[in-house]
DNA sequence: TGTACATCAGTGAACGCGCGTTCACTGATGTAC
DNA sequence: TGTACATCAGTGAACGCGCGTTCACTGATGTAC
């Protein structure tokens, strides 16, 4: 890509070992969390996560080379969780081995993914600075991609169709366009919840029907 | 929203009037397009923007209040240009009154808004600050509300529908999904565009002959 | 059970730097007569 | 056609501030004997 962007380090420097340590950790991760929804990540700074945390800017240092390696730990703490939200929705379809099934519970994911975002403390605002901050795309584009990939072997054996790139593709398409829907209600607070997620699914739903060749609705 | 927040002041201050001035003017949003690029929003500075722009920061500032409003400057030009994209498309298909012509042709309108945003120097990166940065939050999001409510009226007469809440969100999600897959496309270069791009547009046909009763394929 | 010691965790103070912002100013442009 | 003047455009220098980062250090915790 870009070869003027600054290289910035992201890996976390020492693991937290005594009780003590991991308070002050995960008091780093909070006061983060709560930065960002407060000041935005343009923003927030390894000074202001220090004071909020009630800590000193050394002992932050201690655990993070710098503020993108604190947001991308927060990153990957929620990415895994929106994740394991979508990982066990396709466990508990698995069994049945029926399209049906699964089409007729796309809102469930999507409302699941919701509320673990919104759980979150800055979930949305996370998101967001995944997106725009350079330094912390890879996370959530390699996460996407890892879960389509997952998909896409799924639907292969629901659908008894290989692992082409179109299949892939497509697996790809509908896990952007679902995590799309959860961010765009999350983003605009003045939209109905449900009703926006509702459409979202049967728009999902639509497009698999299709693709699989089965009756609509 | 959050009232922490503080509160930053976009609109710009004097116009430019002279020839040198816009000269000038347009200067500063090109230099501030190219650092979107090179050093990303969270970096950006209106020493940096005014440097490259071969002025003096005073200079900058007597036309814009701060760097937000630069970037909003920028922001606005490129929301402009991709709402007129899809003026354009649905008044080419005004005359039609037939919504298999509008179907037909999703993917037009697609690979139309992928291009003025992809021929913006930072497009991408424009579009993303405008989701991750607060004060800039607002432009976007009413930009698409505003696209959406046109959107719908269109619908109504086409589909012979009233323009009630379920049109007005089923026309907002399908705008937010068209530009959720062009966004997707320019974040991850890895991707092919025209095959990702179709997707979309085949997702957004089905969705809309199901909601208009008409035959699939 | 006590204590000496090693390791882990966090502090206080300091640094140089780029940031946003403002000032009084010089220079460029346009126009009235 | 010339020039005096008003307005517009951009400069140089300065400011205080918060930023990231590092240092030698003190204090807390855990453990070997």
């Amino acid at each position: 890509m870009t070869t003027t962007r600054r290289q910035v380090e992201l890996l976390e420097k020492n693991r937290p070992r005594q009780e003590r340590a991991k308070r002050t950790y995960e008091g780093i991760l909070s006061a983060a969390a709560e930065l960002l929804v407060e000041v935005g990540v343009e923003r927030i700074s390894t000074n202001l996560i220090a004071d909020r945390a009630g800590i000193t800017v050394p002992a932050l240092y201690r655990y993070f080379p710098n503020k993108y390696a604190v947001i991308n730990a927060l990153g990957a703490q929620l990415m895994e969780r929106q994740n394991e939200v979508f990982r066990s929705w396709l466990d508990s379809n698995l069994q049945e081995g029926n399209p049906e099934a699964l089409l007729a519970c796309i809102y469930d994911v999507l409302k699941a993914t919701y509320d673990v975002t919104r759980e979150q403390t800055g979930g949305i605002e996370i998101v967001q600075a995944l997106r725009a901050v350079a330094p912390l795309q890879e996370l959530r584009l390699s996460s996407h991609a890892l879960v389509s990939e997952r998909f896409a072997g799924f639907l292969s054996k629901l659908l008894r169709r290989p692992v082409d790139e179109a299949l892939i593709i497509q697996a790809r398409v509908s896990i952007d366009i679902g995590y799309s829907t959860v961010e765009m209600v999350l983003e605009d607070g003045t939209l109905p919840v449900e009703q926006v997620l509702r459409q979202g699914a049967r728009m999902l739903e639509m497009y698999w029907r299709n693709s699989a060749g089965l009756a609509v609705g």
